[in-house]
DNA sequence: GTCTACTTAGACCGAGCCCTAGCGGGCTC
């Protein structure tokens, strides 16, 4: 069976994809929403799709019926979906990439493909620019005008990738080198390690008793689109994810000055070589050096190379020349922030408006995390979109929260009337939620 | 496409803005 390698991400981007191909192909709405809601299902699935079709149980999960419970499985079985790889041929290979520029539908993208071959944001920036795309009928001035404000979002948020899928990506990819190559110890670096909350490309260091072979195996892997370059200790890829990954093989020797190194940031990384100057030494990525008689005094750990500069080993998500050095130099770096240290999650959407879970799946999952407290804050109806909740709705909602009673202290914040409160809903003491186990509030989105 | 109420068919989220075309459709949230 090929279903070790299938991820429940990759089936829900496999969905969303046949839902915009079948957009583009004109298909009935619903159609396409029924795939759409598909993957978001799978998407927030609590456990693994492979093992709920091993159990044969998939038409269990709402919105998956006879259909996309066989597409599933055809993908679980061979890695591909026929009916994807047929809506596939039908357009260019880049072409849904013009979906992700806002304010440019799939109908308006497929009257610039058949009409002027826009078959990239590049071509359609072009058409745009040059005036060529006014002379396709149902688009003027204003019309270009907002896709190339599009453009340029896009570009912009292009540009870098949110934390969260970037790590996922990161850690796919060590967790196949670790199986597949020779790989003795590998670290994610960059911004990445810093916990930035997006980060441009993924920076990954090796030590190997191989290194072509590491490079060799990286450059290979199927999630591989391009190789930008590649030489006996280095290569530089894009990967599938629209995301750059370079990939360093290092002496283990200098491990700890390159993870240093290449974990920056830049300007906490000139702060470090500046005090190195100050006792004659230098810094770099193969270690840290004497810089009279060239000998390497630390560099296969960070420790080292902190303590050589006389620092203690600073966490990476400090690195940012904020006033960590002088902290570190007075011994008040701060403790960072651990998860064990969340006390609650104020804002948690249920089942009740868009949320994925129910109410008890939500308490479950706070309870599991240790946290003192939830906000149950679902939408109000000026939200239709999200299913938001009316008076009445409202009112049923909390019976069921109160019901909860006495098992969990409950503090409703709602109206009577569905009077919602505003965006302030969270402005209540602070003491007050440590009492609490459950608040509920329906806050109004923003009109 | 799924789901539901009934076994084959109909419902399925919708308001508001923008743009173009002259009334309706695309798009966003």
């Amino acid at each position: 069976m090929y279903h070790d390698a299938v991820t429940n991400f990759d089936m829900a981007r496999l969905f969303y994809e046949m839902a915009h191909l079948l957009e583009v192909r004109g298909e009935s709405a619903f159609r396409v929403r029924a795939y759409q809601r598909a993957a978001q299902q799978i998407e927030s699935l609590a456990e693994d799709l492979a093992a709920v079709a091993a159990r044969g149980e998939l038409q269990t999960i709402p919105g998956i019926g006879k259909d996309l419970a066989t597409r599933i499985t055809e993908y679980l079985a061979t890695g591909k979906i026929g009916q994807l790889e047929a809506l596939r041929a039908e357009v260019p290979p880049n072409f849904l990439t013009l979906l992700e520029v806002r304010g440019l539908g799939p109908k308006t993208a497929k009257l610039l493909l058949e009409r002027l071959g826009v078959d990239s944001v590049d071509r359609l920036e072009e058409a745009c620019t040059s005036g060529e795309i006014l002379t396709v009928a149902g688009i003027r001035e204003k019309t270009c005008e907002n896709i190339l404000k599009g453009i340029a979002i896009w570009r912009a948020g292009r540009s870098r990738m949110l934390l969260a899928r970037a790590r996922d990506i990161a850690r796919q990819v060590v967790a196949v080198l670790q199986a597949q190559a020779p790989v003795e110890r590998i670290e994610i670096a960059g911004s990445l390690r810093r916990m930035r909350e997006t980060v441009k490309d993924i920076d990954l260091l090796v030590t190997s008793t191989d290194p072509p072979r590491v490079i060799e195996t990286f450059v290979a892997l199927p999630s591989v689109l391009e190789v930008i370059g590649a030489g006996d200790t280095k290569a530089s890829v894009h990967h599938t994810d629209g995301i750059q990954i370079d990939l360093r093989v290092v002496d283990p020797a200098a491990f700890g000055a390159a993870l240093q190194y290449f974990t920056g940031a830049k300007d906490h990384n000139v702060r470090l070589r500046e005090m190195a100057s100050r006792r004659r030494l230098k810094i770099s990525e193969y270690g840290v050096f004497d810089e009279l008689t060239g000998n390497r005094v630390a560099g296969a750990t960070e420790e080292e190379v902190y303590a050589a500069v006389g620092l203690p080993w600073i966490p990476p998500e400090l690195r940012e020349n904020g006033g960590e050095i002088e902290a570190a130099l007075t011994g008040a770096l701060p403790a960072l922030i651990t998860a064990d240290r969340i006390r609650g999650d104020l804002h948690a959407h249920t089942d009740w408006s868009d949320g994925h879970h129910s109410l008890a799946k939500l308490i479950e999952a706070a309870e599991a995390r240790g946290y003192e407290y939830i906000l149950v804050s679902d939408h109000s109806k000026s939200s239709t979109v999200a299913g938001g909740l009316g008076a009445d709705r409202l009112r049923e909602q909390i019976r069921a929260v109160r019901e909860l009673q006495p098992r969990y202290k409950i503090r409703i914040l709602a109206g009577s009337e569905c009077d919602i409160l505003a965006d302030g809903a969270m402005d209540f003491p602070p003491e007050v939620l440590g009492e609490l186990d459950i608040v509920l509030a329906a806050v109004r989105t923003p009109t």
